[in-house]
DNA sequence: TTGAAAGCGCTAACAA
DNA sequence: TTGTTAGCGCTTTCAA
């Protein structure tokens, strides 16, 4: 079996107490053994290669020094999504940084609300990252009530005590919107997300809030419901380009980097040079934008840089430090590639 | 705090043991409860809002149900990388299916031999599953030594004891230089992968092999030593232009999909035409190949499976079931999209 | 400066 | 069918 502190103890001719006064010496508290017996403790953990059971010390020191991270379970967010993945990433980054661990959790089906609870009051992590993309998460109110350190990304909420991470997504889309606007277009489409997602609507008021700003009054079949995968722009794609002529657009706004690849495939199927004959915005600027044909103009969304903001926020938190600001709404901008233009001449 | 065991035993009027028996319940054990105490002690767990706590339970029982997942702590492996992300993918599919839970490690820093030996010793995983790039780990021989149960997943090793998942690399590199080969190439280079990575060798051999068979010298000047990363396709590209007309080569068989698009990148800023002037060849099928222009042809590995199975062969070692086979070489097949076609005319 | 001992919440052997 | 009890490996009072 694994060495024990006792084995230690017993090799240095000291009390198990001792050993792990040593072994947990760190700065700031009193010393209380002496420099002789500090090193024979030392020598003899090295000689037997003690390292001590994290088990058992969280047992009794009630902290695990492990953050949860849950996404909702669907497979579309967990793979093949690069969304998710600079989440983690960024996460990944602060939590190895500050001598954490990572676990993985899932919320079981397509239920966001009803993320298993038991796993919230799970000892084995100190607080969790919640992505959410759904308002308003049972989850989050349990975590409220037993005052379990959470923080949640991408989440709406009423509730200023929630700690949450977002970006301003209408922002976003009033910039995406309002770049096609001064390149000349008039008809802009934009295909909305899953209604279930809580940055869908954002993006669509920024979007509305353009074309009034600009004077423009948008077709209802512009603002096409799509969804966040690369087959809802495809498909809706082909939708708009349905349209009789003089009501169809010019420039498309997709609800996010994957689904603008799929309006670029159907276009590109349909003939349709991108952006010379149709201009396409994407969002979130994941790496993938850029390996695109035409590279994307997308906008830019710190996905890395929430991943890691909400680990720093949620060690804070367990470490009972006081944390600055409990809602973080972080900015972004158009990053302007290749895939949008003025619009054609015959059609302005 | 939270509810003990000892708080559901006193409400329902038994002994703590009888608790534990009764929530742990599960098939094939034989049932020391009567149906009445039974029913009560659910009840009292249920009113109580009870939850174990694992830690408790694991440190007695010696088992966690978490089981750990180690990348290579390189940006590149966590970051933008779809290969990490499908692997992830897998195992956590199975791992959620069985009701384990997943851990993230990592080897902190650049050598992906001296990852943290500490990370092994760890009792709060009940396993490994380590991809393990680069060949011949202290790591796996220490779990070799202390009987910890690990999985290996693109592991290069001489050793039959020990669990490994690889795709078969020769084989991959064989198909993709015979498709080129059947389409009437006969100046193929070939962009070799980082050498640490175990798979770069094997895919070099598949090349050479295939070319052997073909009758075809291949010049040294083809086999460009790049890298995994976009911008080394982008580099060697520009690299294999400077070629001489005669010594050019007519088609590229790429260390991977990153790579590839990375060539294709640089060859339309050459004004060289996929496949028109140039076919293109990827490595790995992630999910991003059909979303280059054009889609790419690649080599099917199938990394999702691979995740999966090093789970299901890791839990199976974990729960001390025979595992029938220690070492898997999973198939690979050739997907053939539109990065390819014979070579121009001229220069055949 | 030190060691003995209690106990974190649970399981499992043992006794009743 | 039950309850008592001894730990799992550690931290942390408390007394020496």
């Amino acid at each position: 079996m694994a060495v024990t502190i006792r084995d230690v103890a017993k090799l240095a001719g000291t009390s198990v107490s001792a050993v792990s006064a040593v072994l947990n010496n760190t700065a700031g508290r009193r010393i209380r053994v002496s420099e002789a017996t500090r090193q024979r403790i030392l020598e003899a953990a090295k000689q037997l290669g003690y390292a001590p059971n994290p088990l058992a010390r969280s047992l009794v020191t009630g902290r695990t020094g492990v953050l949860g991270l849950v996404f909702p379970y669907s497979r579309a967010f967990i793979d093949r999504n690069p969304f998710s993945d600079q989440i983690m990433s960024g996460v990944f980054e602060e939590v190895v940084n500050e001598g954490y661990n990572l676990m993985l959790h899932t919320a079981v089906g397509n239920d966001w609300n009803a993320a298993d609870e038991k796993m919230l009051l799970d000892p084995r992590v100190d607080g969790l990252i919640l992505v959410l993309p759904s308002p308003n998460s049972s989850v989050i109110a349990r975590c409220q009530e037993v005052k379990f350190p959470a923080v949640a990304v991408v989440y709406a909420t009423e509730n200023k005590q929630v700690c949450t991470i977002n970006a301003d997504d209408q922002h976003g889309g009033f910039l995406a919107t309002q770049h096609l606007i001064e390149l000349g277009h008039t008809r802009i489409a934009h295909f909305v997300g899953d209604p279930k997602v809580s940055t869908a609507q954002p993006r669509l008021q920024g979007y509305l809030k353009a074309m009034e700003q600009a004077g423009l009054q948008p077709e209802p079949e512009w603002m096409v419901q799509a969804g966040f995968d690369w087959k809802d722009g495809y498909s809706a794609t082909q939708r708009i380009l349905q349209l009789p002529k003089h009501k169809r657009p010019t420039a498309i706004f997709a609800a996010n980097d994957l689904c603008a690849e799929g309006v670029i495939r159907a276009l590109r199927e349909q003939g349709i040079p991108v952006p010379e004959q149709m201009s396409v915005v994407g969002y979130d600027d994941t790496w993938f934008a850029s390996m695109t044909n035409p590279p994307l103009t997308s906008v830019h969304m710190p996905i890395y840089e929430m991943g890691k903001l909400a680990a720093q926020v949620l060690i804070a938190l367990v470490e009972g430090r006081e944390v600055a600001q409990r809602q973080y709404t972080l900015p972004v901008h158009l990053t302007v590639r290749q895939s949008t233009a003025p619009p054609p001449k015959e059609s302005s």
